[in-house]
DNA sequence: CCGAGATTGTTCGGGTACGAACAATTAATA
DNA sequence: TATTAATTGTTCGTACCCGAACAATCTCGG
């Protein structure tokens, strides 16, 4: 499913289109299959595990950071999940009407919006993290350890990378 | 920005909530990091290059398949970008209607639908695709070229296991 | 021929996803 | 202590994003 079309194919084609403009595929393959990994990753995981939870894929990661670290702001969350602020304020919107998460105004900083876990989202979290677990290590088990932690290594190099640029 | 809270400091949190359950915590990083660093590098896109042509990460993606394969057929689109047929729909309505691209009928299979180019959107591709390349280099300036190339070696094989699973 | 079954693109509904503008609150500065 | 500047979460508008249901079309056994 993963693309009808060769690698060398495309780049082919794409050389063509440019004539000689020096392009640098490389950098293109690495990107490409940055995204293309993490929609499988992504789609996979909500066939799976959430589906029957209910909870997006973004929902679960919110779910996550605020079990393991609640309580939390939500400026670390979305910091943490490495998504807008906008954005979080939908989906917290959504689990709290689902009775998984609240919310409070912090006492010593009245703009910052305090967030933990219910009962509920708690349990929900206790049986839902370990079964997630074994999808991804189902998910990683075409690679060794050893690849598994470079994965990992490279990732945060390109992510930390933007990030820093993102500061200038 | 990456994370306010270090990895060994997560991984304690969490052992400390599931008692003695056993957690695979590489599986864990490395999944985790294929998502953040999707975001990266999508948001980091957009922000820069894409914004400019008001184009989406999507509709980018939708326009470089078709611009190297046109005439093409939308499933094959789909496939190619990693996004299901509903998506897809609505970005090339956008797509068209800012005359990008066109749809057309297959003569020879009446369910098919052939996506083409304007000549509008193929202007636009050309002189787009170079400065997108280039910030992809810049993406992943921090790696040796030889990373680069692990980098998207590994994630084709976790994206080639999770599509071989799909299909049983 | 023909009807059951498969395939394709669209529509629909609900849930993200983002930037920009906003009001509330706190911090900084004179 | 005022007044400006900075920070935070929400709202708004627009654009994805997916699964499920759907109609149109093709395939293939009989």
């Amino acid at each position: 499913m993963a693309g009808h079309h060769t690698i060398t194919e495309t780049e082919r084609q794409v050389e063509q289109k440019l004539g000689g403009m020096p392009i640098n595929f490389v950098a293109t393959a690495a990107v490409n299959n940055i995204f293309r990994g993490a929609t499988a990753v992504r789609n996979q995981l909500e066939r799976t595990v959430l589906r029957e939870s209910g909870l997006s894929w973004t929902a679960f990661v919110v779910m996550w950071v605020v079990w393991v670290w609640e309580p939390i702001e939500t400026r670390v969350i979305a910091s943490e999940g490495g998504f807008s602020k906008a954005t979080l304020t939908g989906v917290l919107t959504t689990l709290e009407a689902r009775d998984f998460v609240t919310r409070e105004k912090s006492p010593l900083d009245g703009r910052l919006v305090l967030v933990r876990l219910t009962d509920s989202g708690r349990a929900l979290m206790e049986t839902l993290f370990p079964t997630f677990n074994a999808m991804e290590v189902e998910i990683v088990s075409g690679l060794t350890v050893e690849e598994t932690q470079t994965l990992a290594t490279l990732l945060r190099k390109v992510t930390q990378s933007i990030e820093e640029n993102d500061v200038d």
